[in-house]
DNA sequence: CTTGAACTTGAAATCGATTTCTGGCAATCT
DNA sequence: AGATTGCCAGAAATCGATTTCAAGTTCAAG
């Protein structure tokens, strides 16, 4: 690999010159050339590390999710990264498992190694992210909202979504509406629950039994179907707060006979390549991929220096209606 | 953010002593408390640019893979990411999206970043690894071989595949079976066509137009089932070359009111979140995961140091036939 | 003809760590 | 006692780019 000094030395130039020619600043169109011959000569790549230690930040951006395997997260990912990619960043991708820990290593070391910037959904509530900020490093947060710092931030509604879902199992004409949703100190789990709990009170249908929570996967899922369905007044149809863990209940639904006719089902979230899913569940369904797209756009004003206060945005989602049920 | 200058300065010591103590090099116990409070105090932590710099390596590790959506990948994804954590180092995700170029610019970034080996599933049979290797890059193939380099691999036995899951189908009953393979530069889709073809030429049943070419995505497996369907005499089974292109081929069944019973199909590649999948499908069940913690072993075994020739490892697949068809 | 503005260019400083080189000091061996 | 070995720690070089500073040119305005 070949260095900008030996660039310079096969030019004839200095390694000053070199460097400005690649960045594009003022340099006479002979001594131009005369550059551009000697790094093609040599295939010259100028070292990102070096680059990026004497700029004190880099081309490429982190983004931060719980869960790497859940579709909904890659979905999003893929969003960022085209916006990311046409914008000349790449995209790190750092899977926290839910880990706080891992979570708070990963943002470390997005900070020691000068990263333009960060997209975070966050594993935990207390994520500290004054070490970034103080650097400087613009954060947005994406689906797990700002836990009391000054962030951009894109959401979608969980509450309404959790509401609308309910509602819609009531609409369909089921009556004693569980939910199972997703770790108690993860954002997203509390409000969806929360959108849940304001119908069923209105409802007059509130049994505080019939909230399960569980992690956010498939396994989490089948474990609080089976409690659910082991009451000795089960529930008659549920609202499942993440699509993995959707994917959990309907197996067990499934491997004990049961349809989503005998039990009705709302999923928060598409149920992953859904094509393949039953019908008859209800699903609120998530603009992943736009949620990472915009999110990237607001890191990339951020990296280029807009600081007008911090946004938040919300998108919406949109529900649709079981096919078979109602009509069968 | 601190420095070790400013480090030094508060414990009283030089900078070469901080950084001693910091990578546990022969110290003193006195100097080494003094510094170790020192850092405690200001919160340190070593700018990673500047050393990856000076040590020409990082402890980061780059997964290059062609499609982050499926979930194949990401489960090798997370193998890899395990036994890389645990070794100490990062992962990071690079999608490539199948394209040459967006593969070629991750490679050139992994070298420029000083990443410490690559392990790759390569989107072109054509990637130029000199570079990398020439500057002592470790890296190793998974999934697919490594074209003319001399690499460790990491692969699943396709041509085998391709012919177990021919063979099932045909020991079902099905006699005109076709085969939905992927782009037709990529190896591993060649290679399960090569064992489709050796399977019906034996069986006599070869015919050319039952073979599709398709990209390896949903839309793919769609588009080339809807083309064998309008065939003049359609074939009655399928043997689809990867879990994407799967899914897509049994939604089109689906739609047009089919079923596996009366056409039959082979997925190589486990369908995703399988449990909510049609029974009736034969599956090559692949080791995603052991893929990616096997490649991660190898890797980090190179970047320690060792250099024996390159190896190959081939994992076993399974095969699963499907529940209900031949029971019922 | 002089002055200075505008533009190129090279020398050298800089980013923040690691590592080599060297000197000082104490312990061990003749 | 004198020579040798070994350990510890600081000064300075180093990794490879960018950027500041200063010098040298050219050209137009006064």
């Amino acid at each position: 690999m070949s260095t900008i000094y030996e660039v310079a030395a096969l030019a004839g130039v200095s390694p000053a010159t070199v460097s400005r020619v690649l960045n594009g600043v003022n340099v006479s169109a002979e001594k131009s050339r005369l550059v551009r011959d000697a790094a093609g000569k040599l295939a010259f790549t100028p070292n990102r590390t070096a680059r990026s230690l004497r700029k004190q930040s880099s081309e490429v951006i982190a983004l931060v999710i719980p869960d790497i395997e859940n579709p909904f997260f890659t979905s999003m990912a893929r969003g960022v990264e085209d916006v990311a990619q046409a914008a000349g960043y790449s995209v790190v991708l750092c899977n926290t498992d839910e880990d706080p820990d891992k979570e708070a290593s990963y943002l470390s070391i997005a900070v020691s190694e000068n990263m333009a910037g960060i997209i975070l959904a966050a594993a935990s509530d207390h994520v500290d992210l004054a070490p970034l900020l103080r650097r400087g490093r613009p954060v947005v947060a994406v689906d797990r909202g700002p836990h009391g710092f000054d962030l951009d931030a894109v959401m979608v509604d969980n509450i309404a979504g959790g509401r609308e879902a309910t509602q819609a199992l009531y609409d369909q004409g089921f009556s004693r509406i569980a939910c199972i949703t997703g770790p108690s100190d993860v954002e997203t789990a509390q409000r969806r629950e929360h959108g849940w709990r304001q119908v069923v009170i209105a409802n007059g249908g509130h049994d505080e039994r019939y909230l399960k929570h569980a992690n956010f996967r498939v396994d989490g899922g089948r474990a609080a179907m089976d409690e659910l369905l082991a009451l000795e007044t089960p529930p008659d149809a549920v609202f499942v707060a993440n699509n993995l863990m959707s994917v959990g209940a309907l197996q067990v639904l499934f491997e004990r006979g049961l349809t989503t006719e005998n039990v009705g089902m709302a999923s928060f979230g598409d149920l992953p390549f859904s094509t393949l899913a039953p019908r008859g569940v209800t699903i609120i369904h998530l603009p992943a991929r736009h949620l990472g797209v915009t999110a990237a756009r607001l890191l990339i004003e951020r990296i280029n220096g807009d600081d007008q206060p911090a946004r938040t945005i919300v998108l919406r989602n949109e529900i649709s209606a079981p096919t078979s049920v109602g009509s069968a």
